[in-house]
Order: C-alpha cells, then structure tokens, then sequence
DNA sequence: GTCTTTCTTGAGTGATCGCTCAAGTATATA
DNA sequence: TATATACTTGAGCGATCACTCAAGAAAGAC
C-alpha cells in the first residue's frame, strides 16, 4: 500500500483561527467581510473555504477557541489568588488587557448581534455564556466553603449577578466617558462585602 | 399671491420613525435592511427616500427617539417616586416591559456593532448615553440632598456604576438561562446600602 | 374641469456580499 | 526524474446591498 503525502498548507490554521478571532471580536459578524478575512489572513478566497468551509464555520472556531481561553485565564487566576481573589481580579484584568481587539466580550457581542435572527451562532455564544456562569458560580462555591465569603448566598445568584456587572462593566470600558477602573474596583469591592 | 398646498404624504412620519426604530432595536443596524424596512414600514423606495434620505438618516432619528423617551420615562418615573425610588424601581421596569422589541439596550447595541468602524451612529449612541448616565447622576445626587443616600458618595461615580450594571441587566435578560428579575432585585437592593 | 405640484410606484443602478471552481503550482513518494 | 496528490490562485457566479429616477397617480387652488 502506498501513502501520498504530496503537500502541507503553507499557513498556520491553529494561528489564522486566533487572527479570525480578533477581527470578529473587534467588528462583529455582519461588519467582517470575506474581504476582511482574506486581507486580514493572507488567503485566498479558494484556501479559505478549503481550509474553514464557510465565514460561519470559522466563526464557530473562533468563538470557541474565545471560550475555552476565558475559561482557562480564569481558571489559572483561581489557582494563583485562590477563589474570591480570582473573582475581585479578573473585573480589573479584562478592562486592563493591553493588545485586545475590543474590551467588551466577544460572546456577549455575537449574542447581541444574532439572537434576533435565531442565528445558530447566537445559540453558541449563549452556551459558552452559560458555560463562563458555571464557572463563576463555582468560584462562588469555593469562595464559600473556604469561608472567604458569607453561607447565606446563592452561588448560582451570585454568579448570574457578577457575570452580568462584568458584561456591563466591559461594554462601559469601550466608552471614553466612563471611568472603568472605578466601576471595576466597585465591583471587586462588592465582593467584600458578601 | 398663491399657495401651493397639492398634497399631504399618505403616511404618518413619526409612526413611521416609531416602527423604525423597532426594527432597528431588535435587529440592529447591519442586520436590518432597505427590504425590512419598506415591509415594515409600508414604504416604496421612493418614497422611504423622500421621506428619510438614507438608512442611517433614519436611523439616527430612530436612536434620537429612543433616547428622548427613556429620559422622558425616566424623568417621569422620579416625579411618581422619588429620586431613589425611581432608581430601584428602574431596573424591574426595562426586563419586565413588554411589547418591546428587546430587553437589551438599543444605544448599547448600537454602540457595540458599530464602534470598531468609527461610524458616526456609534458616536450619536455615545453621546446619548452620555446624557443618561447624565440623569442617573442628577437622581443619585437627589437622593443625596434627600438624605436617601449617604453623603459619603459621588454621584457620578455611582451613575457609572449604576448604568453599567443596568447595560449588563438588560443584556441578560435576553437569556434564558439567567434569572434576571433575581439581577434586578439585587441591583436595586444595592442602593438601599448606599 | 384644468392646472400645478407633490407623492407614489417599482424597475433598475453599480457595488458588494458569501462563495465556487477550473487551471496552475508545489511537494513527497517511487 | 516522473507521477500522483493536494494546495494556491483569482476570475467570476448569483444574490443581495443601499439607493435612484422617470413615469403615473392624487389632491388642493382656481
């Protein structure tokens, strides 16, 4: 039996899908064009759908790959400042990232943009939204059992209610008329108080 | 001399403005077109375009009226309770309206979808919400002179954080898998520690 | 009824959308 | 080197985008 093995693909796929997440991030999924993708990864229209199938195949991808990296920094925070310390943290980090393409959350954009029309990748940011909630409440529950914070509160409600500040706080980051370090501290200090 | 007066348009232009911005709400700008519109609005193309002049132009009258009514609503809602009153009540009014096109804020989301491309509609949402971060600081230092609040407080700060986490309510009450009327309670309960 | 003016209609504009595919090029095996 | 295989190229597809405009219909002034 013999094996071809006649060429590799002269790009990266694992770093065009990081690229791909950074120009959806930042524009969205109406305003990324074709144009865009291929400018912005250096392939033509023809590699692009060989290597991805579609702009929403690839979309799917970078919102994943969105997802599971937030789930991983939080994660990692949680290991280095214990539960409550990740939670008071992670509202001045997202606001602070240097080299981001937006400060507002990429799930929350795409959700925004898409739920009206019942677009398949709506209902994907939305499972990935609920999957970051999971692991706030987590944290919550660790933070709890650990005594760091009082046993007369809801994990669950706690994380619904942070998970939403964080969503404003990060769509508030983007407007030149808002001090988000204040609203970030404010959040972080609200957890002191719990 | 003599007066022209041969005919009066067919439609009533500010329903029309009204039911635009319905669609915009709900839709977004990108994601609604000339085709949604003239179906919604029961307008030919020759007449949308005598009547508005572009898309964006109606859009913009769209974002004008939505901001107008949520500072009139507002405005209202303190002279029935009070400044801080209306400041509690306020996050359970916008998730428990119905009839709305969403729950999400229509400035927020104009301003997500299209800040990235420095368009202009992006700015006009700014500067709206700009005005009603305005109106929250004037409520919170209401209050304050009202003895509702502590002293110990700056208003603007407190309308920053405020309006934040209304943003993150109002995005998350489009969810289903979160509790929002349990995010609202804690948010309006927030105040009564102030 | 006649005239003047405006509103309404809808086919059609060029541009751009996401996407296809045939032709050409590069590479590992034999 | 010859060959089989996959990747790359880019012109171009039909559809849809926001928008235009010439022609016809409607209504107040006389």
């Amino acid at each position: 039996m013999v094996t071809w093995m006649p060429r590799k693909p002269s790009y990266d796929r694992d770093a065009l899908i990081d690229r791909a997440r950074d120009v959806f991030w930042r524009q969205g999924w109406a305003g990324t064009s074709l144009k865009d993708l291929e400018r912005e990864l250096k392939l033509n229209p023809g590699s692009f759908y060989a290597a991805f199938g579609s702009k929403d195949a690839l979309y799917a991808l970078a919102l994943k790959r969105y997802a599971q990296e937030g789930v991983a920094r939080l994660t990692a925070l949680a290991e280095r400042l214990g539960a409550k310390g990740a939670l008071q943290e992670q509202p001045r980090l997202v606001i602070e990232a240097t080299g981001v393409p937006a400060k507002a959350c990429m799930l929350a954009k795409t959700y925004a943009e898409l739920q009206a029309k019942d677009h398949e990748l709506a209902g994907q940011a939305g499972v990935h939204m609920a999957e970051m909630k999971a692991c706030f409440a987590d944290l919550f529950r660790s933070a709890q059992e650990a005594g760091e914070i009082g046993p007369d509160h809801d994990p669950e409600r706690l994380a619904a209610r942070y998970q939403s500040d964080l969503l404003g706080l990060r769509l508030s980051a983007e407007r030149s008329d808002v001090d988000a370090q204040a609203v970030a501290a404010d959040i972080a200090a609200d957890i002191d108080r719990l």
